[in-house]
DNA sequence: TGCGTACTTTAGCATTTGCTTAAATACAAT
DNA sequence: ATTGTATTTAAGCAAATGCTAAAGTACGCA
């Protein structure tokens, strides 16, 4: 597991001790977080979570506007419904997905950075 | 590239297109917030971002938190300078780790809530 | 009951990721 | 110059990722 250990004579212990003590209590949300941003990290998934911030869509909406296979839309909403980031509700045999309320909080921030109108260069 | 088309019938083409435009105009900073997702999405840096956040540390440091090869650590390192997350400061032959501002407004408050104490659980 | 539509799931495959191991580079001190 | 410390880099490999293609499921309607 560490077969190049750190060798350096001045290491300090108590330092070292400390910010694994800070990583510890922070172990769960931090673990939740990396989760959340790794499913948003994926440039597909983050245009999904973009146009689902402003209204729901069903799969085959999805695949129309990202001009993907309606499977490869259906296998990331999967993975973005596992991650508890979208909610399915089904009406008849159309499946319309929603961002969840559960990790709003974090994607919220994150997805309003892309809706603000940028700042035109001065001519 | 689209074998399997969406076949509905009631496609609304005119919704569709502004869906796309919306991503089009976005796209710039949907891509770079991607790419900084990315990197965040990931336990490992992001637990390095954690401890960043608070202070520089050097490579061998985060190893020991970490518990990590040095090599596996400044590999995680490189990726994250390369997104222009962090920044490397050489001291004599020590190199240490800042957060660089250029995404800081993407990732202080994500970190933030980690920081937070949570409430403890009633008694 | 049978057909068509919307979606999901499976299997397969190329690419990417994150590690290990080992060699290379950079600097400091002796 | 030589040695040692801190870090980077390269090569190799197992595991994860994201797609395609092809079945499979669920629902609505005639």
């Amino acid at each position: 597991m560490n077969p190049t250990p750190c060798v350096r004579v001045f290491a300090d212990t108590d330092h070292i001790q400390q910010c694994q003590q800070r990583l510890t209590q922070a172990a769960p949300a931090l673990g939740s977080l990396a989760n959340v941003l790794a499913l948003a990290g994926n440039e597909v998934r983050l245009q999904m979570l973009f146009l689902l911030a402003d209204e729901q869509l069903c799969v085959c909406d999805l695949a129309d506007v990202l001009q993907m296979t309606i499977s490869a839309v259906s296998q990331h909403l999967r993975k973005l419904k596992d991650g508890g980031v979208v909610t399915a509700r089904k009406v008849g045999q159309t499946v319309f997905y929603t961002l969840s309320p559960e990790h709003l909080p974090v994607l919220q921030p994150l997805l309003a950075r892309l809706t603000t109108t940028q700042p035109e260069p001065a001519p």
